[in-house]
Parts: C-alpha cells; structure tokens; sequence
RNA sequence: GGGGAGGUUCCCGAGCGGUCAAAGGGGGCAGACUGUAAAUCUGUUGCUUCGGCUUCGAAGGUUCGAAUCCUUCUCUCCCCA
C-alpha cells in the first residue's frame, strides 16, 4: 500500500511511502532494472548505499536461467542474489512483447520458446504469478499484452481483452497465495493508442482490487508527444489511493512528466545500458563519454555531482577506459547514472514537498535541454 | 656467401590483367539505445570545386588497360653455410 504524505497541488505530482515486505520505498522512486538478478555492472551495496530499496527482476529470465528449481531450492530472488531489499518482478509480458516472433498467445496463455536454447515454453496468469510467489517477490506483474503503436484497433482491442481476463485470473490465483506470502500484485492497463481502449482497460483493471496499478504499453516506440497525451489520459482513470506505476521509462523529461500526472513508480533500462555504451546523464543533458572531445577533459562526469565517481574521476580517464575496454568504465557510468536517478528522484520528491514541483520540473528541463555540456 | 618467402589504403590481411579507392578484421570517428536476447547495434573511415585526382616498397617497362606481368634496385623474414 501506499501512504501519501505530500501533494504538489499545482499538478498530480504527489509524494508518498511504499509499504512493502521488505521495507518502505518513498515514491516517486524510480527502479533500476536488474533482469538476471543483478543490476548490470554494479554491485547491490553500492546501490544500497545510493537509497535505491526496490530494485526489478524479470520472471522470464529468471525462470529460465537459473530456472525454478534453482531458486526454490534458494529460497527465493532474495536469498538467492542477495538483495536484501525489495523486488518487483516484471511477468514476462514484455518479453512476449520484444521476441515476438519466438511466441504465440492464445487464450489460455502465451507458448514460447526460449531465446536462449529453443526450448518449448507455457506462461498462463496463473503459472507467472505462482512462479513469482516461488521467487517471493514484494510486487508480481500480472502477465499482459504489451502491443506496438501503429497497429489496428481491432487488434488493441483482442489484446485489451486478453490482458484483462488474465489480469482476472492472475488475480484470482494471487487471492489464493501461501499464507507466509506477503508480496503484492499489480494489474497492467494497456489499450495501446487509442483512447477508448485506454479508458476501457483503465476502468476493467481497476475494477480488480489490485493492490496497486501499471500503465503499460508506453515508450514502445511512439513519439514523445504521444506518449504524453496517452500518459496523462491513462493516468487520470487511475484510484488516487494506490500506487501507481508507469512501465518502462527512465529519461529525465519522461519521468517528470510522469510524477506531474500523478506516478509513484517507473522502471527502465535506459540509464543502465546507455551506461554501459559510455552515455551519461548531467543537470546539462546526456554526453557521450566515450566521444573525441572529452579526451582531454580532466573534469567530473557532472561537477554538480557528489557521487563517489565524480569525486573520484575524470572524463578524460572514462572516455580511456571506454576506449580500452575496461570493465571499470561500464561500472563507473553505471553508478553515476543511477545515482544522478536517485538524487533526481530526491530533488522531485523534496520539491512536492515544498510545493513547487512545478518549477523545479520548469527550470530542470530548461537547463537539461539546453545542453551547454 | 647460397636458397626461399614476402613488402597492399592507420594496423593486420585478402586480391594476382579490366567489374579495385581495393574483401574481411582491428583501430579511429559519429549515431542509436526507454517493463534488458544489449559491456550491444548501426553508419562512416585516401583527396575532391563531385567532373575527377592521387594510391598497393622504388624506378623503369609490357599492355587499350597493371596492386596484379617483366627488369633493376631496395627493405623485411626464414632456412643452409
């Protein structure tokens, strides 16, 4: 559940404590993406230091290496990687999504085969969410449709249905969990890009008392402005009362735009794997540290930043160990992009607080965009 | 001293008479990345006033035409003495 504790009042923005089994996460938070149990290239002591208390794991993945037995036998995604700390576990619906052409959805679930060996594979709502239950995960994602922009509104609407009648099912197979369970489940509103489906997914899954709720099927290629539109029109059918959580986004303008219509929760490889490619985040826009012109720049990533990493080291010495293929490089872009999410989460949140969310957004995107890098 | 192999665009390396400014790697440069099949992928990499111009160790030669054939020189590596 979710207690709000300040509410911007110019906008939907609003600030809160998540109440999880594994302690509380104040929102908006956004959540690194940690697929394989481990967010990529950076330890867990290092984010637990940050303030990050809710990390996400992904089921598909994780049920197919290392596999269930595996990590019954651990005892769970917690025991098993360490993490001690909150785990969301997305369903596997985005996968369903992203190797479509290794599956096939029928009524009673999604066959696929995995892209690891070719093996022949069956996700229902009910197996996902017991396999997460398996995992003791703090927040299960029910097992949805995530559909393409561009594509017919008979066919949004096949996946409307589909999603819903699962999101009941997955439900129903939650309501049933092992007493000793205390983890969540979140239903998923989808309805692609056309705005009575949006509204009719809104209003189906919200009829499920879900503990808290997803906007899925955004940031899945279409521009920015319509993912604007179709954020803010999702969200405004949302309950006020639970957490809200918007799917797969992690740039700074899309995540403001999201706090201001009213989101709790975002998740989103994005700062992770630009991280990895050299791309790091600044006040004054994202750089590319591995790019000619920093090769003499013996400055922080961020001079604003406090992280370990700009106290420590240069662009110029970066840009080397992109250049040479350090692991080092990947590991240091990684910690000072989820610590640059981390303090931007922070700014928002205190900004709520004082009531001037507005502004901060105003006078952060000014300079964000402007670049002077 | 004798015998053999070879010098290709930043590097390695293919090419062995025209379709070659020259395959393929690497390196360089740039771009992409938004519920992670990603420490990945894509583009580009002689000059250009876009008509061309210069380039395959050097210099000559054969040919309509040469990185590719011939001669000499030069350098490198290997084997034998």
């Amino acid at each position: 559940m979710i207690e709000i504790t300040a509410r911007d009042g110019a906008t939907n923005a609003r600030r809160g404590n998540l109440i999880l089994p594994h302690g509380t996460v104040e929102t908006p938070t956004f959540m690194p993406v940690g697929t394989n149990g481990t967010v990529k290239a950076i330890l867990f002591s290092a984010l637990e230091k940050m303030g990050y208390r809710l990390i996400l794991g992904n089921t598909y993945h994780l049920y197919l290496r290392p596999g269930m037995e595996i990590l019954k036998g651990a005892g769970g995604l917690h025991q098993f990687t360490g993490w001690e700390h909150n785990f969301l576990t997305d369903s596997g619906g985005f996968q369903v999504f992203s190797l479509s052409q290794l599956r096939k959805i029928t009524p009673e679930g999604v066959r696929f085969q995995s892209h690891i060996d070719g093996s022949r594979h069956l996700f229902t709502p009910e197996s996902v969410s017991e396999v997460q239950e398996f995992f003791r995960s703090d927040i299960q994602m029910v097992l949805d449709v995530c559909t393409p922009p561009g594509i017919e509104h008979r066919e949004a609407e096949d996946a409307l249905k589909i999603t819903t009648d699962w999101a009941k099912r997955a439900y129903k197979r939650w309501e049933q969990r092992d007493p000793s369970y205390e983890g969540l489940i979140f239903g998923i509103v989808q309805g692609n890009f056309y705005k009575d489906l949006r509204k009719r997914s809104a209003e189906e899954i919200c009829s499920i008392d879900f503990p808290g709720i997803a906007i899925g099927g955004l940031s899945v290629g279409e521009e920015k402005e319509v993912f604007k539109e179709y954020l803010y029109y999702t969200a405004q059918y949302l309950p006020d009362e639970k957490p809200r959580y918007v799917m797969g986004i992690g740039t700074p303008d899309y995540m403001l735009e999201a706090v201001e219509a009213g989101i709790d929760i975002f998740d989103c490889v994005y700062p992770t794997r630009v991280a990895r490619n050299s791309s790091v985040f600044t006040d004054q826009g994202i750089i590319a540290l591995k790019n000619e012109r920093f090769k003499n720049d013996f400055g922080p990533i961020d001079p604003e930043c406090t992280c370990p990493v700009c106290r420590q080291f240069s662009r110029a010495y970066i840009r080397h160990l992109f250049k040479t293929r350090e692991i080092l490089g990947p590991m240091l872009t990684t910690e000072h992009n989820l610590h640059f999410m981390y303090r931007l989460m922070e700014r928002t949140r205190e900004s709520i607080s004082a009531g001037t969310f507005k502004s901060f957004k105003a006078d952060f995107l000014d300079r964000y965009y402007r670049g002077d890098k």
